[in-house]
RNA sequence: GGAGAGGUCGCCUAGUGGCCUAGGGCGCCGCACUGGAAAUGCGGUAUGGGGCAACCCAUCGAGGGUUCAAAUCCCUCCCUCUCCGCCA
């Protein structure tokens, strides 16, 4: 479940109408609001029932203890009425099953509603809230006169060493690129810087996770049933590749409930991201924009529901703070409501500057889950000590993915001579300002 | 991978078919006592669902089964611990 039954009832109208932004097909609420009827209807049914068989059995109990024959008159009646009770008890919870199961195929088909300040359209109706920096032209003016043609970065990475696709593919596979020599430490450098700023500066918590979740996991981040198709499985073990740090991180409180005093709580994971892109065949065949495996920094956030509409701005901006540090020329663009996705309430994208291949490439994506993904793994809170437990927030965002970023800072920082500058916040990592052949 | 022991209300623990409507201890909250505290006493202290409410239903690792009735008996699975094997 997703929507929850409660919001369905109070607000159907406007659940109705963040499926229509969404693109979704409306009449799923209203079937989902009579099957919610029909559902509380044969609860009530069955759990009287229930509460009739009870009472029988204890009786039972008080008669056999008080002396009663266990196969004596008054002992046979009162059985056979539980008998009964438990017949019809099982019919009802046949039909029960069969109802809930039904709404909640229906609920999964109930996109979470965007928040009202996001655009409705497709993408042509994103907007671009803010760049920063100057994207370079593909053609640089020469110190002495004249222009030099900026390099696609998989020509900068293999003149200087730094990248073997050609090998990836031979141990693997295409689109599982092999980073070597100074590559492999740039990898290393960025993991490192990126972590270190959210940590140190920004407070999040590390978090390590495992590469592969299991099939519960996979659920509450709505991987499957939705999005099998994009995920790397094992199926001799049940296991998954995580597609991105997000499964694990988030799954990480899955059923458990928070004290007042405990959130936000903010956690910075790397992890390797895998996908199979299926149905992306023939996009970005070259160099390393649309790969099967690359490396990730992402953030997790599990707020307050009152604060977590600042929190998407603040998390984005800690996204933010790592572009500009790379001195990587972005944008943010905010996702209208059929480019957002099924689950978000609010999304931000970052792109950046790929002045070699002249493309905005996408590098972070920052989302409000209210408490839609919340819902699903029964991730709550105490808004004071002692009271019922909430449905925290859920957001999350790249910081960043180290794919795109590393051909942006290749296309960006090459030289005329074919070396590399090294982005100044790198060169502490990287122990070099500049790479040669 | 093999053998054994376990998984109970935040923590520890009792519980071998009905007196479990899950008991006790610790912790926590409230009240009383106190100048204030400690100690002590009394009461409260899970989650989800249904109901205007009184209250009812479900949950003792998960899922099935036996029974009028399951924490308890049976089956399958998961996890933890100990020992052995293997291994970075």
């Amino acid at each position: 479940m997703s929507i929850g039954l409660a919001r369905l009832r109070e607000e159907p109208d406007r659940i109705r109408q963040g499926a229509i932004d969404k693109g979704e097909d409306p009449s799923v609420v209203d079937a989902a609001l009579a099957l919610e009827g029909k559902r509380r209807q044969l609860l009530g049914d069955s759990d009287s029932l229930k509460a009739e068989r009870n009472v029988a059995s204890r009786r039972i109990g008080d008669a056999i203890r008080a002396g009663a024959a266990p196969n004596g008159p008054e002992v046979v009646v009162l059985r056979q009425a539980s008998t009964d009770a438990g017949a019809r008890i099982e019919t009802l919870n046949a039909e029960l099953a069969a109802t809930e199961a039904e709404l909640e195929e229906l609920l999964l088909r109930i996109p979470n509603p965007a928040d009202p300040d996001v655009p409705v359209g497709d993408a042509s109706a994103n907007q671009v809230v803010r760049t920063w920096g100057a994207p370079l032209p593909k053609d640089q003016p020469r110190d002495g006169g004249g222009t030099w043609p900026r390099r696609p970065h998989w020509e900068v990475a293999e003149t200087l060493r730094m990248l073997d696709l050609e090998r990836g593919a031979k141990i693997t596979g295409s689109g599982f690129p092999v980073y070597t020599g100074q590559g492999s430490r740039l990898q290393r450098a960025l993991i490192d810087f990126m972590l270190d700023v959210h940590t140190a500066e920004h407070g999040m918590t590390e978090i390590w996770p495992p590469a592969l979740v299991n099939a519960a996991s996979a659920r509450g981040t709505g991987q499957i049933p939705d999005k099998e198709d994009l995920m790397y499985v094992v199926p001799r073990d049940g296991l998954y590749l995580v597609p991105t740090a997000e499964v694990p991180v988030t799954n990480f409180h899955r059923n458990e409930i928070f004290e007042t005093d405990e959130l936000p709580v903010r956690y910075v994971a790397y992890s390797p991201c895998f996908r199979r892109e299926a149905g992306a065949a023939g996009k970005d065949t070259r160099g390393i924009l649309r790969v099967h495996q690359f490396d990730k920094v992402e953030m997790v956030f599990f707020e307050k529901p009152e604060a977590s509409t600042e929190a998407l701005e603040w998390l984005t901006g800690r996204a933010e703070v790592i572009l500009q540090r790379l001195g990587l020329a972005y944008r943010v663009l905010l996702m209208a409501t059929r480019d957002m996705g099924f689950v978000q309430a609010k999304k931000y994208d970052l792109e950046v500057w790929a002045p070699g291949v002249e493309r905005w490439l996408e590098v972070s994506s920052c989302s409000n889950f209210r408490d839609y993904q919340a819902r699903r793994m029964a991730i709550r809170y105490r808004p004071e000590p002692g009271a019922k437990p909430e449905l925290v927030h859920t957001l999350n965002g790249s910081g960043v993915a180290l794919a795109r970023t590393v051909a942006a800072i290749l296309e960006t920082y090459q030289q005329p001579d074919g070396s590399l500058l090294v982005p100044e916040a790198l060169q502490p990592y990287m122990h070099t300002d500049r790479v040669a052949r």
